[in-house]
RNA sequence: GUGGAUGUAGCUCAGUCGGCUAGAGCGCCAGGUUGUGGCCCUGGAGGUCGGGGGUUCAAGUCCCCUCAUUCACCCCA
């Protein structure tokens, strides 16, 4: 035996124990993403490397030491798309999607790439859900897309969830802030820890959401966002919050809440389930208003949030209906000798033909092997043929959960597989 | 990038103070029943003890290096 390859680091098989556990999830967020009138979008794994790096952000980690990036073979920079938002952006004003009607409401489904230290709920290669709405500055389409995720969450059973709510402001209030707390902190650099000294001059609202002591300590008597928000910006989140109280919801204003990335504008947000560990953030989304004007498309504003495929699974498998993601086999067909095998492949070819799930054995085996593979696949039922039933054009029908069994003619097979599946 | 934990059969794990040919449960294959699954019984296959080096008469066990996995920090989904 050669050498053994083994998955990239960050990456992970998905076998068929637990894909069907997937597709329940993703089927879920169709219908729900349907059912609010968004349309599916899918634009490529890997882009131009400049899309990234305009709107995400030179300075965010993302961009600073988690792209993929690699050069094709006419030496174009192109990078796997490390989130789903700017591919989005891209896409609509590359196919004119601003020229037709407003707002477009779209979700993808589709993997994600960065390059960071696996631990729980982190991988390298991730599966994000998105929903994105663009062409709208109105609170209305903020408090949709939130009520949107919780919807999600509930449907699958996570209500324990909690929401974190923020503004950042836009760019005009949010440099007021920036200059304000650059000065502040500033005046305190020396007690900073490291990591915040650093981010002091290059992107000092991320020095808010450190986890280090003093930093907290000092960061408590520093200014708050919310008294520099501009007019505009305060009134919509004042009535984003009406807003959303009105539909019933509950949040936290969290000022620490900052965001990993630069396109976002006023209002960002999380969702947390805290029983998930270190990595509880299960999806986070906001507003980036600046984001289509930045990749060269006209002025739009837009919305809408990700969430983490993976995390949600761990969560939905620990919440109240887990998926069970397997579903059993009709209908296994099991021939006496080999000079039936012929048979049974017609039986259970028929079988399917008919929509019935079914099954035969490939491997030559005994007899009670192949029973013994019907019980392994959960199989409804077994057919059994024999010479002499074959001679007389019947098999023997098997309940594998009862137990009984009887002759059934061969013409009649599909016909009755069918009737005894809608028991 | 930093720190901790863990690497023994397909899976979960024992393996004492360094000492025979490295074990168990589950799973897999076969037989017990020549045409019948699950339960039970019997047998079988399956291991470079992550890799490399060192100490020793002797290393799964001790030491060093390395790789991988995992958890946490950072950050995020």
């Amino acid at each position: 035996m050669s050498a053994m390859i083994s998955r990239p680091k960050g990456t992970e098989d998905r076998l068929p124990a637990e894909t069907g556990k997937w597709l329940q999830v993703e089927k879920v967020l169709r219908d729900i993403s349907e059912r609010f009138n968004y349309r599916e979008i899918r634009t490529p794994i890997f882009e131009h490397t400049e899309l990234f790096t305009r709107t995400v952000g030179e300075t965010t980690d993302i961009v600073e030491k988690e792209m993929y990036t690699f050069k094709d073979r006419a030496g174009r920079s192109l990078t796997l798309r490390p989130e789903g938002t700017a591919p989005v952006g891209r896409a609509y004003i590359e196919n004119g999607l601003h020229s037709g009607p407003q707002p477009v409401k779209v979700y993808y489904i589709g993997p994600m790439f960065r390059y960071e230290k696996p631990q729980a709920g982190r991988y390298r290669e991730f599966v994000q859900y998105g929903a994105e709405l663009l062409g709208s500055s109105s609170p209305l389409c903020d408090a949709e897309v939130i009520f949107l995720a919780i919807e999600i969450c509930n449907t699958l059973g996570l209500t324990e969830t909690t929401l974190h709510l923020n503004s950042i402001g836009c760019p005009g209030c949010r440099e007021g802030y920036r200059k304000a707390l650059t000065e502040y902190l500033g005046a305190r650099e020396a007690d900073l820890c490291d990591d915040c000294r650093r981010r002091l001059g290059r992107n000092p609202l991320r020095v808010l959401d450190c986890k280090n002591e003093t930093c907290r300590a000092i960061l408590a008597g520093a200014p708050s966002m919310f008294d520099y928000l501009c007019a505009g910006c305060k009134e919509h989140f004042e009535t984003l919050g009406k807003l959303l109280t009105g539909m019933g919801m509950t949040y936290r204003i969290d000022p620490s809440l900052v965001r990993g990335l630069d396109y976002y504008t006023r209002t960002v947000f999380e969702v947390k389930w805290p029983p998930l560990g270190a990595q509880d953030a299960i999806l986070g989304g906001g507003r980036y208003d600046g984001l289509v004007e930045a990749l060269g498309g006209p002025s739009v504003p837009g919305v809408g949030f990700a969430i983490g495929l993976e995390r949600l699974l761990m969560a939905v498998e620990k919440g109240k209906n887990p998926p069970q993601g397997w579903e059993r086999l009709d209908c296994f067909v099991c021939y006496v000798d080999d000079a039936l095998a012929c048979g049974a492949l017609e039986i259970a070819n028929r079988l399917r033909a008919a929509g019935v799930r079914a099954d035969f054995d490939q491997l030559g085996r005994s007899l009670k092997a192949q029973m013994k593979q019907a019980s392994r696949y959960e199989a409804r039922y077994a057919v059994l043929l024999g010479p002499e039933e074959a001679a007389r054009g019947v098999a023997t029908v098997r309940s594998m959960d009862e137990g009984w069994q009887r002759e059934v003619r061969l013409e009649r097979m599909e016909e009755e597989m069918l009737s005894l599946r809608q028991r």
